[in-house]
DNA sequence: TTGAAAGCGTTACCAT
DNA sequence: ATGGTAACGCTTTCAA
């Protein structure tokens, strides 16, 4: 038959499983030098070494991970260092669980996690945190591995990568990159999020020409190459205006109250309003005061409950999404994997820039 | 500090895990009696396998996965069946790539994968493929698994249903379903697709009310529900007219020269046209053809990477996809953990209803 | 520098 | 109906 085909996964040759007992027979040695030559451990004649590497190769020996981990029984820890779950409207509990969902399906027997939570907005309690890791100076207690989302300033990145190179802890970051490392990044191109807001923004607006950039709180690095990209984007696109608003440090009628007030002062020619990060609810509602008369367009960030029920009730038009459970889950599974398996690590892992709308909204009730 | 949390994965206890020999010793039984509990095989009096379980139950017992992959050694055998790669325009290279991926990342070392290529647009050739792997009527020669795309007549998923019954063999759907079976299914929805997309041929529609809705080609259930739910939708959301276009069976030329022809006689009421499968660079071609004057958005579906580039070039305006790469990753996942480790499947796992524009195709070159 | 042997937790087979 | 034991492939320890 034509039709079939055949694909052997991983070293196979003729039913004929090679194993280290192959490899010592074929190199003329016993297991215990293979062992030491495969793990780099232990003195070996280069000559023994030579011909068992070759043996290794030609008979392209990969080893049973169920045996190894067997055998070891080695149970690794792994930290996961992530912002209080409640805090940013609910967002840390997506990655979170995308995480736990990794390590369920894995369900490795000798993975160990850790989770510590830090209050994003206080960079001692990020400090504190890292204090309790890695206070212990002993290298015994160090984890073996590191899933961190580094959402804090410049300078706590700098700590952390410090104790990361200095007990050379296997570790990813996740949602943004950790500043002036090569730490491997599981995340978005803040950029290429900005000029699809963009765009929405152009198809939605409707009446009005220009547009407005809202940002409410804390900018990091992250946010302000999202907003800029948005900004550059419309110029290219459109010709009309683009306002800049970024309210820092109020409570939620303060913003709204704000956002009312400088919003009006656009008037009839906003055709569309964009917030950088999850707070579109806030922006949702100011736009309901303001717009009695006809609708202005409200494109937001990240798909958390409350975004999706506004999103369906039609207040918000549309949410620009990172996939933070896919996130979570392929961060803590590359993570697992190096340590268990030995696998080489991504050096990032870029998510899609997902469009949501109210019409296919329930379509990632369980994102994955 | 109370930022930290602990969460241990799986069956541990203090550090002591829980072994057969435990609960043999518990149980006052000799670990093969307990395994004969465990696997329902063999003779045990009824009071010894109470006492047994009694034990699994009250020390909570796991089975070590490494050490019964170790101990088996066996090697599971899963069929794939799908498409020829080349059809559809390419589409089923998608889903493929993601079920290599699975198992690569799986790397167990027992999996022996066969794959069958079969041509969907001649029944012949599906039951041949049929023939080759159910042929020979020893059980012996069946596979474990089996990893379908069932996109052929009821008739032939009949018949595949029936082996699948008689061998009684672990089976996941993938794209499709398999008619009449409670055959687990990897897919999308297709009404919420066809639902975004009347809400972007409402969005992108400029100048004309009206829409067309085509299909070339073969039109299975999956697809006929795609484009009822655009035409329900879109007589919900717009007063425009509705014009449905199915063409069977003819040439690249044929069929643009027909859609020319037909979408002409629509004239200048045409607002939006809406491909219902793949084919979205014929409709593209012919809206060129027609549209000189003003340019009539192109809504397709499958984000091939023929599409891909016309999306790129502003010759199609939006693509909805359904996530092929991940469809065959967690369609393979789900099978192989299931032969391995013994875990459930899924009745169903959905896939969102993704929408690509040229901002963000690009942050979709590696679907995952 | 090298080899031999014990042990990881399960399963399968052969005695009883 | 039940118990004992070898074997799976790898790592580690202890001797030589």
């Amino acid at each position: 038959m034509p039709c079939v085909g055949t694909l052997r996964i991983s070293g196979y040759d003729e039913d004929l499983v090679i194993t280290v007992k192959d490899i010592a027979r074929r190199a003329g040695v016993s297991l215990g030098t293979v062992d030491r030559v495969l793990h780099n451990r232990g003195k070996v004649a280069p000559d023994t070494e030579a011909r068992v590497r070759e043996a290794v190769k030609s008979l392209s020996y990969t080893p049973n991970i169920h045996a190894r981990n067997l055998s070891q029984g080695r149970v690794f820890v792994i930290t996961v260092l992530i912002p209080q779950l409640e805090s940013d409207g609910g967002y840390w509990a997506e990655p979170y669980r995308g995480i736990q969902r990794a390590f369920a399906r894995l369900n490795m027997s000798n993975l160990e996690v850790r989770t510590s939570f830090f209050n994003r907005y206080n960079e001692q309690s990020f400090a504190d945190c890292l204090d309790s890791i890695f206070g212990a100076c002993d290298d015994v207690l160090a984890p073996d591995g590191l899933l961190v989302a580094p959402v804090v300033s410049i300078d706590s990145q700098r700590t952390l990568a410090a104790h990361i190179a200095q007990h050379n802890i296997a570790s990813v970051a996740f949602d943004s990159r950790l500043h002036g490392t090569d730490v491997p990044f599981v995340g978005q191109d803040p950029r290429q999020g900005g000029r699809v807001a963009g765009r929405l923004a152009r198809l939605m607006r409707d009446g009005g020409s220009s547009v407005a950039s809202v940002t409410l709180g804390r900018v990091d690095v992250h946010l302000q190459e999202r907003a800029n990209a948005f900004r550059e984007y419309w110029a290219e696109i459109s010709s009309g205006d683009i306002h800049d608003l970024s309210l820092l440090d109020g409570s939620e009628e303060e913003y709204r109250d704000e956002l009312v007030t400088r919003l009006s002062e656009i008037g009839a020619d906003l055709g569309a309003v964009f917030m950088t990060n999850a707070s579109a609810d806030l922006l949702a509602q100011a736009v309901a005061i303001i717009g009695i008369r006809r609708h202005i367009p409200v494109i937001g960030y990240d798909l958390l409950a409350q975004n999706a029920q506004l999103l369906r009730e039609g207040r918000i038009d549309a949410i620009i999404s990172q996939r933070p459970e896919t996130q979570g889950y392929e961060a803590a599974h590359m993570l697992a994997r190096h340590l268990a398996f030995g696998t080489d690590m991504d050096a990032e892992i870029l998510m899609p820039v997902e469009i949501v709308l109210p019409e296919n909204v329930d379509s990632f009730s369980s994102d994955r």
